[in-house]
DNA sequence: AATCTTCGCTTATCACTGATAAGGAAAGCT
DNA sequence: AGCTTTCCTTATCAGTGATAAGCGAAGATT
């Protein structure tokens, strides 16, 4: 009854990891190709050749599945955040290349973007977010302010500082993101230039020049 | 047949247009109460106190009444930001106002922000964007533009100037309003704080100090 | 070897969703 | 009066996420 520490008594690990990544990998390509709020459990089932019921034995029920693929989309990006490393590049080039890789993860995986910070759920009752998104989301951001202190740390003096730019810039830069994202049809201005005028206007504003103090 | 000029051969308003916005109303209701995709015709039906199918003679479907709702949120945006004159101001001063008008807009009317901006259809496939919403987006856009651009006309330069940076102040400010809205839950820094300091990073990046050139 | 247990699956079914069909009743016009 | 139009009803549809009940084969136990 009692099972052998370290070792469980029984080996159930049939094939239901890989069925389960199956689901997963199915249900993500489908997202991307359809949209998440058009895709159903039995298009997932389907695609993955099993029955739609077949789905609740591994999540329990539709936006557990979401969840999961939520959390990968924020460990993505925390591992393209964390790949860079600027230690031979001013502070301002390192902020560049830093906003740049959280744009570029955002236009190049719009579905796992959409995830990770545009995800509502179908019919939660007033957005209560799920925790487990919460937690992915407080690592990822965590994360992000902790790399954004590094590469721009010569730059910040006040306390607390750090975080009130991790949180200002994401928001930044999630606005632009999610704004392309939401609004294809929009008669955008050409996108690198939109990018670059943003960040530099971000830049200017956080690299003041040399004795001259921002004001109020 | 034909109908005199300028006045119609028949009088057809009975309670037609007064049920019509009975139903936006309690839709709207609705919608802030529980989220917009919790609520289903059935319960707006009820709310007005007809069947559910007495919609259908109203709005063609769920998404038209979405869409309306949705032309009505960027009406008062619109109306909002037509309503600031700032002529004794700087432009400094001006362009914080505006952008504070825009932001409050979002945080005291989060649904009708949630329609105007964030609302993604509930069975499209391949999100396409109702011609609607994008026609009404652009047309508060133009508004968007044009006000900031006289506001701050002193400090504009180039040609080109006003929609780029109407589109990057526009991402910047949906960014920082649309993750409030969707993660509630997320351990903000203060918001007076937040917006104050993003606002005056903005503000440092396009109003440069006299007698210095902004970098790159 | 025979049995038992567990796991991943099936079919059948649920309540609910948005949407349509068909028809009824009342108001307004000719 | 008769006709049309408008707004509403009930009945019903296919499709949704989710659950119940049971089946069958693999692995463990006896």
């Amino acid at each position: 009854m009692i099972p052998v520490e370290g070792r469980s008594t029984r080996k159930p690990r049939g094939r239901g990891p890989e069925r389960r990544e199956e689901i997963l990998n199915a249900a993500l390509r489908l997202f991307s190709q359809s949209g998440v709020m058009a895709v159903s459990t039995r298009d997932i089932a389907g695609a993955v050749g099993i029955s739609q019921p077949a789905l609740y034995a591994h999540f329990r029920n539709r936006d557990d599945l979401l969840t999961e693929l939520s959390e990968r989309a924020f460990s993505e990006l925390e591992q393209r955040m964390s790949a860079l490393s600027a230690d031979a590049m001013t502070d301002r080039a390192a902020f560049l290349r830093f906003c740049r890789i959280y744009i570029d993860f955002g236009l190049e995986q719009p579905d796992a973007y959409r995830m990770a910070f545009m995800l509502e759920k179908r019919r939660s009752r007033f957005e209560t977010l799920d925790p487990r998104i919460l937690a992915a989301g407080l690592k990822t951001f965590q994360c992000f302010e902790e790399r954004l202190a590094r590469l721009v740390s010569r730059s910040l003096t006040r306390p607390g500082e750090a975080r009130l730019l991790a949180q200002t810039l994401w928001a930044g830069l999630h606005g632009l993101v999610s704004l392309w994202l939401a609004r294809r049809e929009f008669p955008w201005a050409d996108r690198e230039t939109l990018i670059t005028r943003y960040l530099d206007m971000l830049a200017d504003g956080l690299f003041q020049p040399e004795g001259v103090t921002p004001r109020r």
